[in-house]
RNA sequence: UGGGCUGUCGCCAAGCGGUAAGGCACAAGGUUUUGAUCCUUGCAUGCGGAGGUUCGAAUCCUCCCAGCCCAGCCA
């Protein structure tokens, strides 16, 4: 018998193995995702996605999608439809229709005269000002608002009234009879419903009385039969009025259960803060690549499988975590490494002109789509007298540790033949502008006799070559915890988008679909611009960067 | 200075009284027509600190320290 490892249980599984054990809830197991439609999805919600939706698929039980829609001010359908596709493309599938709180509006109402009459829940008519006095402060007990012995018969007739709109916004409130001077602030009569005249992107003008999350959220969670409801850290305070309302009313009782949120290094998971970047425009846009959003990160190369990898080795824990970029670069890079087809691209082409190639001759050289699989296949690249190399893999002269061309040196041209650079041509001003070249005849597919050379360059033919613009991403911001900065765009880094205009990628790519990852062999993994790349115009996104130990070395003037 | 929570390797994270898993990162080798991949090796006498209980403590107890969250008619 193998005993093959199995990745310990997070804490939340292990309550709930825990709780089928002991049958509770007759062994259903049932989550739910509950965002508000007021931005696009990021990074952190892929790991409350992958907790709910795992679980769910995990103990054969279900995961609803569920808006948790009760501030019409700040919502849109827009934002509902992202949504609902980040999910869906993430690989996760909701229980039968998607689920609005705000379907729940009537029950919700029906649930508060009940609080009402049995004297849980009053009008509060104080201004909102008024309130935060009587509230108290962390250290001093609250007072009891003046309204909140009002008859039954009176805040059952205030609450009718506001919700046919007789009042203006912020008149009155509904609120839970608690105590006033409990150590937790969400004790202290916390607001139920408030009055908004507002339409809302599902119940039109049907309400001018919206619920709070409070109120609403427990509420949702026990109509649909939830048995466990995750959410984060900063919840842990309202899990007592979560259960308090609950325990008020005749209904099932799920369990609130509390997680830390993920946080990444230099970038943002705050929808607040990602939706300022949006509006200010410092980025192009909720899909800009170099955000964290789902929709971004989708845009940038990153698949499904990469995001839930990510989220599987972050682990779910209540401690507070910050995760390096490394761990989320290492998914992507594992993901594309084994399924991503080779291509040659050259981002920063210098020109070499092979002396002794025929001048109308080209070749076709056979390079293989996969190293480690063969199974994908091989292609022809045109080979030809003319051809592009990166400028980086040129040096007039250089030590031993330089494994790429130099002047009177050979170096292997990935796929073709062994050349030597003969001269360099420059222009007026020292720049190179082009290489002189002879290459070796009998090197295709074999080795030069006699001599070892060391490297392998990548390159493409001149006139065979396509021309591409070629977006490198860096990191979006210049701190690691950008978040605790009073200012975002203070934060933003300036690099965090080089545009390279001038790229020559092999011809095969024409016909490249959107969305197809690509490992320009030496360079990284792009994918091809969902939004604007055009068959005339090609697009690449760099997705990562492949491991580079030479940059490690020159940026430690090792060389 | 009220209440809630958290502190195990640079970053995540197992561990649940029997003598510190794993991943990422990092370092050193090897293979290689990608300086990639792959392989090998190294990387916490230590678990926020101090006491205590115990044959035995990261795990139990006491005290202390640090960090995070809460005073929306936001979620």
């Amino acid at each position: 018998m193998t005993d093959i490892e199995e990745k310990p249980l997070n804490f939340i599984r292990r309550i709930i193995e825990k709780d089928l054990a002991a049958n509770k809830n007759e062994g259903r197991v049932v989550t739910r995702f509950p965002p508000e439609p007021n931005g696009f999805l990021h990074i952190g919600h892929a790991k409350s996605i992958c907790l709910n939706f795992g679980i769910a698929e995990h103990y054969q039980g279900s995961c609803n999608l569920r808006f948790d829609d009760t501030n019409p001010a700040k919502e849109e359908q827009q934002y509902i439809d992202a949504i609902q596709e980040d999910v869906r493309w993430l690989g996760f599938q909701w229980q039968d229709q998607i689920r609005h709180a705000s379907h729940y509006f009537d029950q919700f109402y029906e649930f508060a005269l009940g609080l009402i009459q049995g004297g849980k829940a009053y009008i509060c008519s104080l201004s909102a000002q008024e309130t935060r006095e009587y509230r108290g402060s962390l250290t001093e007990p609250g007072r009891n608002s003046p309204y909140r012995d009002r008859s039954v018969e009176e805040n059952l007739d205030l609450f009718a009234r506001m919700k046919a709109g007789e009042f203006d916004e912020g008149a009155h409130v509904l609120r839970a009879k608690i105590d006033m001077a409990s150590s937790n602030m969400n004790m202290r009569d916390p607001t139920l419903y408030r009055i908004r005249k507002v339409i809302h992107h599902q119940t039109g003008d049907a309400w001018c009385v919206y619920p709070m999350y409070d109120y609403a959220h427990c509420i949702s969670d026990a109509i649909e039969g939830i048995t466990h409801s995750l959410c984060t850290l900063e919840f842990e305070d309202h899990r007592p009025l979560y259960d308090w309302i609950l325990n008020q009313l005749d209904i099932a009782h799920p369990q609130q259960i509390e997680f830390s949120r993920l946080e990444l290094e230099y970038t943002i998971t705050s929808k607040r803060k990602l939706n300022q970047l949006v509006v200010d425009q410092c980025v192009s846009g909720w899909d800009d690549p170099r955000m964290p959003t789902i929709a971004g990160l989708r845009r940038r190369g990153y698949t499904p499988a990469a995001l839930r990898d990510f989220c599987e080795r972050i682990g779910v824990t209540k401690s507070e975590n910050r995760v390096e970029m490394s761990v989320l670069e290492n998914c992507i890079r594992e993901d594309l490494g084994a399924r991503a087809p080779r291509v040659m691209g050259v981002l920063r082409p210098l020109k070499i002109v092979i002396e002794n190639y025929p001048e109308d001759q080209v070749e076709d050289v056979v390079a293989s789509n996969h190293p480690q699989d063969e199974s994908m296949g091989t292609r022809t690249l045109p080979f030809a007298r003319e051809i592009y190399i990166e400028q980086d893999d040129f040096r007039e002269q250089a030590n031993r540790k330089f494994k790429r061309l130099v002047l009177e040196g050979e170096v292997r041209l990935r796929h073709a033949y062994v050349i030597k650079c003969e001269s360099v041509i420059e222009d007026g001003e020292g720049n190179i502008v082009e290489l002189r070249c002879s290459y070796d005849k009998d090197t295709l597919g074999k080795n030069p006799e006699g001599r070892k050379v060391r490297g392998v360059i990548h390159w493409v033919s001149a006139q065979h070559a396509l021309d591409a613009e070629v977006r490198l991403y860096d990191r979006l911001c210049n701190v690691p915890n950008p978040g605790a900065e009073e200012d975002i765009v203070e934060t933003l880094n300036p690099d965090s988008l080089e545009t390279l205009l001038n790229c020559k990628v092999e011809p095969g790519l024409a016909k490249a679909a959107a969305w197809t990852a690509y490992q320009f062999e030496r360079v990284g993994y792009f994918c091809v611009d969902s939004k604007d790349s055009t068959e005339q115009a090609m697009v690449f996104n760099r997705t990562v960067g492949l491991k580079d130990s030479w940059a490690k070395m020159v940026s430690k003037g090792k060389s």
